[in-house]
Parts: C-alpha cells; structure tokens; sequence
DNA sequence: TTGACACTACGAATTGATTCGTAGTAAATT
DNA sequence: AATTTACTACGAATCAATTCGTAGTGTCAA
C-alpha cells in the first residue's frame, strides 16, 4: 500500500530531501537544516511553517510520525527516494518530452554535462540494459 | 532578451506543447487540440480559460500575440521548447538529483527503458561529450 | 510555585494558478 | 436594421500551497 501517496509539492520535497539524508528527524533538526541550505538564496521559511507541513505530511501519508525522546516528534519519510525520483522523473518525461526518456535524457547531458567518470557508469548502466531485454 | 521568462506553470505548458506542435495558433485551435488530447482522461478547460491563460502568458512574455486573418488572434511561443525543456530538467536535477544529471538519468532508463536504438544515440552523445572536453 | 522554555496545535491570511461567467464588439447573415 | 455568430476582455470565484501568529501544554530550574 504505497502507490496512493499524493505526489509532495515542492516544499514538501525539500523535507523530504533532509529526511533522505539523515534519516528520522525533527522539525527542529529539518527546519535548521534547511534554513542553513537557503540562508544564502531565498529567506528561509519559519519554524511553524516547516511544522505545518511536517503534520500535512503526514496527514497525508508520507511521513509517519513516531515518539520521540524529549517531547519532540520524530518524523519518518515513507516514499522512499528512488521512488519520488522516478516518480517525478516520469512527469516531466510525459508532460515535456513526449514520453520519451531518451529525449529527456539527451537535454540533461546536454544542460549538465556530466563528468568522464559518470559518463562511464552511464555507459555501463546502457550496456547491462542493451544485454537484459530492455522491455 | 530571453533570459527573464517566467518558468511556466502546467497549465501553460499545455498551451506551449500545442504550439510547439502546431506552430502560429489561435485560442481556438489550442483549445480545440486539448480538448481532444484530455478528452478521455480529464475534464477538458473550458474555452475562456484557455483564452485568459494565452491572454496571461502573453502579458508575462511567454506568447507573442499578432493580429490573424480573422477577428481572432494568432499566439506564438516566445520561449523555445529545447530551451523550456532544460530549465525544467535543471530545475528537477537540482531539487531532487543534488544536482547530480548522472543520477537522474539513471532513474529515467530506470523507469521508461529505452529502445535498444535509442540506447546507441545515447551511446552515441556520451561518446562524443567524452571526447570533446566535457566541462 | 512561578516562570522560562521548548515544543505542538490550529486558525487564518496570503499568494498563485486555474476556472469560468458575463459583457462587449465587430462582422456576417437574415 | 436586427439578429446571430465568433471572438476578446475582464472581474471574480475557487482551490491548493505556503506562510505564520497565537495559544496551549508539559517540563525544568530557580
């Protein structure tokens, strides 16, 4: 029972990254963590705005939400990385290239042009699904 | 001066898509071509959103607006579909990739596996990126 | 016990995107 | 000339995301 979790909007997702990185945490420790990502860029948001959306969240479903020492709660994501990466990766793919993957994958490199060695592990990502029967 | 447009919402990106197809087009047609693309899955707009939308993108510049044949308006997109396609590839590879293209393409052969052709044209760009100085 | 602290809970404002109704207008039709 | 047709213009409603103020609560230290 995990593919009716709504898709996180973008402040949403800027949670979720922190929680993918460090694992079960606090609003405290997410909101300080993405105060000190955006001090330089945008004005980062209050610490009643990261807990509101913390508690939407997991409303939601996609985070669960546990007891925790102190008086805090601890927050737990429950889509995991890969599967919002793809997730999202396959909206942009249908709404903006058409549905083709290969397309999209061809502007990517084009817009961040990767480094010799991910070009490597790109190569042989291509060569394992060249030989296992690409669907 | 292309540097400023505003990163278009969703529903714009419809608009664009059809104009990106069809070239030079009227509310009419765009609305028309909608219409039919979501006829089977979602409610289709009605015709004055579309209007107010185009009207909308052309105030922010994404759509240039020139006199046509008849009473009705002809919208060009202002914004290049290449262009428009890497913003948002960036914009995703930032927020959900670290930054990471590799990454990101990844999950895209990860999730809509490509051809075996398309694997070569991949192949392909990569080797020539590899070649020449990759940045 | 009192107050400061560190939290959570919640209502409500704000902002942006999307929606569409209604009104206006000019040209084509009767 | 009056009506219908084919549009544009615009205000305003709705909806979702984001924001934050303020109030409530339990704990801990003086």
């Amino acid at each position: 029972m995990n593919g009716k979790l709504p898709k996180p909007t973008p402040a949403e997702t800027g949670i979720l990254n922190v929680l993918w990185d460090l694992g079960p945490g606090t609003v405290k420790q997410v909101h300080s963590r993405l105060a000190e990502q955006r001090a330089e860029e945008l004005r980062p948001s209050g610490y009643t705005t990261i807990l509101k959306l913390m508690q939407i969240m997991a409303e939601k479903g996609l985070l669960r939400r546990i007891e925790g020492d102190g008086r805090a709660h601890v927050y737990i994501p429950v889509i995991e990385r890969d599967t919002a990466q793809r997730q999202m990766v396959r909206e942009l793919v249908d709404r903006l290239f058409g549905g083709s993957s290969t397309q999209m994958v061809l502007q990517a490199l084009e817009e961040r042009p990767a480094s010799a060695e991910e070009l490597d592990e790109i190569r042989r990502l291509i060569a394992a699904r060249s030989e296992g029967g690409a669907a």
